[in-house]
This record gives C-alpha cells, sequence and structure tokens, in this order.
DNA sequence: TTGCGTGCAAAGGTTTTGCATGGCA
DNA sequence: TGCCATGCAAAACCTTTGCACGCAA
C-alpha cells in the first residue's frame, strides 16, 4: 500500500491541500471529489476514500480527529513540520487548528514529564475549546448575562 | 429518560463504579454484565446498555473516549468533581486517567485564554500520552538505544 | 395506575473486504 | 511485465429504532 503515485491519490491530496482548514468525513470527501473533479480526471472511489484517508493518516499526510459530536471521525489536510514537538489547540465551532509554538506549551511538556512522568503525544493530544474569533461572536450573550 | 432508578442501571453504575481506572466500549460492557451478574441479578440487555452509556454520559456519570486505534467510543467512570477547571492526562497503555491540578494547569489555561484567545474546554479534552508507571517499562528500550 | 425503561429483533448507517480489472513503475 | 491499487457489490460491523411488555414511582 502506497508504493504507487496513482491519479486517485494525487486527485485527493490535492484536494485536501487547496483545503488546509477544512475536515471533511470519508464520506463527504467522496462525495465531493465526486462532483468536483473536472471530467476527464479520475475521482476515486468510495472504497477507495476509505483506503486512502486511513494510509494517509498513518504516514501522516492526513490528521484524524474524532467527530465533535455522534461517531466516526473527520480528516484534515495535516500540513506543518515538527508537529510533534508542540501541542495543537482545534476549534469546536470553526474547526481550525492551531499550533502552539510558544514557550508555555513548551514549558506545560516539560512540566508533565519533569514533574509528573507524564510523556504526552503531541500527535494524538488535541486540546478542544473555542479560538478567539469564534469566543467573540459568543461575547455578546455573555455581556447580557453580566458574567 | 432517567426519571426512574431502575435495576439495569444500578448493575451497570455499580459495575463501572467499581472498575473506575477501565475502560469499556458499550459492546464489552455489555458482555462483561451479562457474565458477572450474579444470578437473580438483572443485567441489561445490549440496546439498554448503548441506551445507559449515552444518558450517563451525557448528565457526567461516565465520561466517553474515541477508541484510540479503529472506529468507536470508549467509557469510564468518571468521579472526580471540579473536573471542568484542570486538564486531565490519559495513558494510552494502561488507560489511567490523572487530574492535572497542579498550578502549571492553570497556567496553561489561563495563557492560552489572555495571550492566544483560546477558550480550553476541558470537559472535553484529553492530553494523551505515556504514564510515568507505563514510561518505565520502556526505559530499557531506550536505554539500550543510547538515547 | 401511569408512563417510562426494557428487550428483542429488525433497520440503519458506516466501514471493510473479496475478487476481477486496470494502471503504475 | 509484474504487482499494486481500484471499483463494485456484498459482507461485516456497530449503533439506533419500533413496538409490546414489565416495572418504578
Amino acid at each position: 500500500m502506497g508504493k504507487y503515485q496513482t491519479e486517485q491519490k494525487k486527485v485527493l491530496v490535492g484536494f485536501m491541500k487547496e483545503h488546509p482548514q477544512e475536515q471533511y468525513t470519508a464520506e463527504e470527501l467522496s462525495a465531493l471529489l465526486e462532483e468536483r473533479t473536472p471530467a476527464g480526471g479520475q475521482a476515486p472511489g468510495k472504497s477507495t476514500v476509505y483506503r486512502l484517508v486511513s494510509e494517509l493518516s498513518e504516514n501522516g499526510t492526513l490528521r484524524r480527529f474524532p467527530k465533535s459530536a455522534g461517531r466516526g471521525w473527520t480528516y484534515q489536510y495535516h500540513h506543518a513540520e515538527g508537529c510533534s514537538e508542540h501541542l495543537h489547540l482545534k476549534c469546536m465551532k470553526c474547526g481550525c487548528l492551531l499550533h502552539l509554538e510558544c514557550d508555555a506549551g513548551k514549558e506545560l511538556i516539560e512540566h508533565l514529564l519533569n514533574e509528573h512522568g507524564f510523556m504526552i503525544d503531541n500527535e494524538k493530544t488535541v486540546l478542544y475549546g473555542l479560538c478567539g474569533a469564534c469566543r467573540r461572536l459568543t461575547i455578546p450573550y455573555v455581556k447580557d448575562k453580566n458574567l
């Protein structure tokens, strides 16, 4: 698996690379590729999409997240380097993925290791919450409640 | 849902409470309750297990985690209080759940909010990695490789 | 007594798999 | 040319749902 560079794989990876902020389920991805691939292009079939997202998640091209509600997973293009060195923040509202490359993040990682003996896996760990932009949208409600 | 205190619910919650460090899928839980409930006890059927873990995860009695490999979810008893105030660490090997109630955790939470505008959701977030005990087991291998 | 919770079995949705064909190197 | 990847359809898998009955309050 993964030895050949097929047209279907190029189409899928190309699409994901063009939408690095978006996350899709295998099902959505299959449908999108089907409808968006220009005539003559070779959109992968559904089972191939499943096989590809699985392969690409393992080799690091994509990243897999549990769906915030319900069951299943979403996939997102994984473009950054050095991602095993820092923590990641994912907004539950807009889905954006932030790389926490500041000292505070590094300090926590070291603190966990030195003081708690816990070695964090940055590839697997995601901090969920609300990003600044999405949080601002909710502030009016908060204000009304005198909070 | 949740108005009556049925025998089946008591059995399920009782079992989970007795195994606060363990995590089970709905399927596993159903099988375990089936075989472990003493004769005369009322083990819930499979569909009831699904309904119960869903209800109990929503009201906070249980906590739901994405399975580390493959699809699906695992459930674990959620015994602590004030869990929305601190981060949690989960060992990917033994499955233990640690509550990070120290200052370093609090500082990161505040840092994220003040410097990055990101409001973390501590109920949803879990930091994955290896706990001290499990890490020690792997150290011999690390040493052999001169790391 | 009331109506919620349960169990069974069937339905539903998603993901995987077997096998023949087609394509990449 | 040889082997890998794909596509289709069927199978497998997991979870939810409909309905009639039993039990908690």
